[in-house]
RNA sequence: GUCCCCAUCGUCUAGUCAGGUCUAGGACAACAGAUUUUCGAUCUGUCGACAGGGGUUCGAAUCCCCUUGGGGACGCCA
């Protein structure tokens, strides 16, 4: 059976990388039926946090990735570390170099590794210098503790990032000495910056809590993660977790570094909020319009949803719903004054905003039907284009140029505060 | 510096393993047009790539070599 792994550790939030790595190694195991195992790296205690540890858990269980068993820790298996490299010691393959246990690599030799995703790569160990096991201060050495603990967890394919191609050969000397078949390997290439650098801070968001909290669906994220590296064929672009699993191959994996785009999962994020239940979006949305300090105590779930049926189709990210929306919650909300200035200050609009606002006060049923027709009719008898009715009243009861229907809009707004502000713009 | 990985439109990619069906397909972005009460969405279209040089072959984006370019690793970090 397959048995992968995903090993953070809990120094810091989770990067978009590794996330990317773990999607790839849960993606593999759920494909073949196999377990995906979980190990906390902590062997650094000075560093490492509970708090970074649960946020990282909590990042993949928003993306759909969950794990089998439970965690091991590190930090709880130094004896073990200890008491693997002291047997190597006794041996006569390593030696001390005061409390450290260091192990002799040798010269001359060739190491092969057949990578699932590169093919074969060549090493010699006289590049190699003389591994640390144990470090002085009792704490094992990484390279160490990964092969004595992959060992321990029975993991059949190592799949991880291509900055731990170096690391390979090294791993495969300790599984040597420990008398261990080495798994298989498949180094998938980074995800870089837009500039074909490190993706690091520099170049924007790199934690998932970032993304979830600028209001990106975690579908969207992951389908995204998926196509970097990955292609199901046939020009796909759109693809759930639940398909890439019964498609995903390790062995199909690129060779080749990708460059993060966030226009693309920009793009993908539309698609699924554009896709996605105004219902299920509810709870995600008031959490965005709460922090951007907006007051929805006074409205109703219905009322947001039908604001939400109007421009799920125009914001690409779930934070630019309260920017966009915001005269719905309240009454002093921003104005574009250069929007007054073109469409309000210009010759007879206000008055066509006032001759609007009384033919619509009469109407009984305030319905978006019903208030165009009047809107068209008034333009008619006084030989205006509709335009010169529309924008100024978009500008009068929202502040802004653009946005939806003008005629939902009212509706959703209701008649009283419509009237009112379309009678504070009439002038 | 040494070792390793890689090289198709600006970006993600299909095609490369099994060379001809590729005057290189799709998507994002950009631009233009259509539609529309604005924005957006949508539809249509435009721009746009096999890094360079040698081979091998009847034939190379696909195989080999070199150059160039990018990336990674060389920690008692993980």
């Amino acid at each position: 059976m397959t048995v992968v792994r995903f090993a953070p550790s809990p120094t810091g939030f989770l990067h978009l990388g590794s996330a990317r790595t773990a999607l790839f190694n849960w993606l593999y195991a759920r494909h073949t039926g196999g377990r995906f195992l979980l190990r906390i790296e902590d062997t650094d205690r000075a560093r490492s946090d509970k708090k970074f540890l649960e946020e990282i858990l909590e990042d993949m269980k928003w993306m759909g990735i969950d794990w089998d068993g439970e965690p091991i820790y590190q930090s709880q298996r130094f004896d073990v570390y200890r008491e693997k490299a002291r047997k190597i010691l006794e041996e006569g393959k390593a030696y001390t170099e005061g409390d450290a246990i260091i192990f002799r690599v040798g010269e001359g030799r060739v190491i092969e590794v057949d990578d699932l995703i590169h093919g074969r790569i060549t090493f010699n160990t006289d590049d190699i210098k003389d591994q640390v096991m144990i470090k002085s201060d009792g704490s094992p050495a990484y390279n160490f503790c990964c092969v004595v603990d992959d060992a321990y967890l029975n993991i059949t394919h190592i799949i991880r990032g291509d900055d731990h191609i170096s690391n390979t050969p090294k791993q495969i000397l300790f599984y040597e000495a420990l008398g261990l078949a080495s798994p298989e390997f498949a180094h998938m290439p980074l995800m870089m910056g837009p500039d074909g650098a490190k993706l690091s801070k520099r170049h924007g968001a790199v934690a998932v809590e970032e993304y979830r909290k600028e209001g990106f669906l975690p579908e969207a994220l992951v389908n995204y993660l998926l196509l970097l590296g990955w292609s199901p064929g046939e020009d796909r672009e759109i693809i759930s977790l639940d398909e890439a699993v019964k498609l995903f191959e390790v062995n199909e994996m690129k060779d080749v570094q990708a460059r993060f785009d966030v226009q693309k999962l920009r793009w993908f994020n539309a698609e699924y909020i554009t896709a996605s239940d105004s219902e299920k979006l509810l709870p995600l949305i008031k959490e965005q319009l709460r922090s951007a300090g907006l007051d929805i105590s006074g409205v109703t779930d219905g009322y947001i949803i039908s604001i939400l049926g109007l421009y799920k189709v125009r914001i690409k990210t779930l934070s630019e719903f309260p920017r966009a929306t915001d005269y719905f919650f309240r009454d002093d909300f921003e104005i574009d004054e250069k929007a007054v200035k073109k469409y309000l200050d210009k010759e007879g609009n206000r008055r066509n905003v006032g001759v609007f606002a009384g033919r619509i006060e009469t109407l009984e049923a305030f319905t978006h039907e019903k208030i165009e027709k009047i809107c068209r009719g008034i333009a008619d008898e006084s030989d205006l284009k509709a335009a010169q009715i529309i924008h100024p009243t978009r500008v009068a009861i929202s502040g802004k140029t653009k946005g939806a229907g003008l005629f939902e809009i009212m509706q959703i707004l209701g008649k009283e505060k419509v009237i009112t502000r379309m009678r504070a713009s009439a002038g």
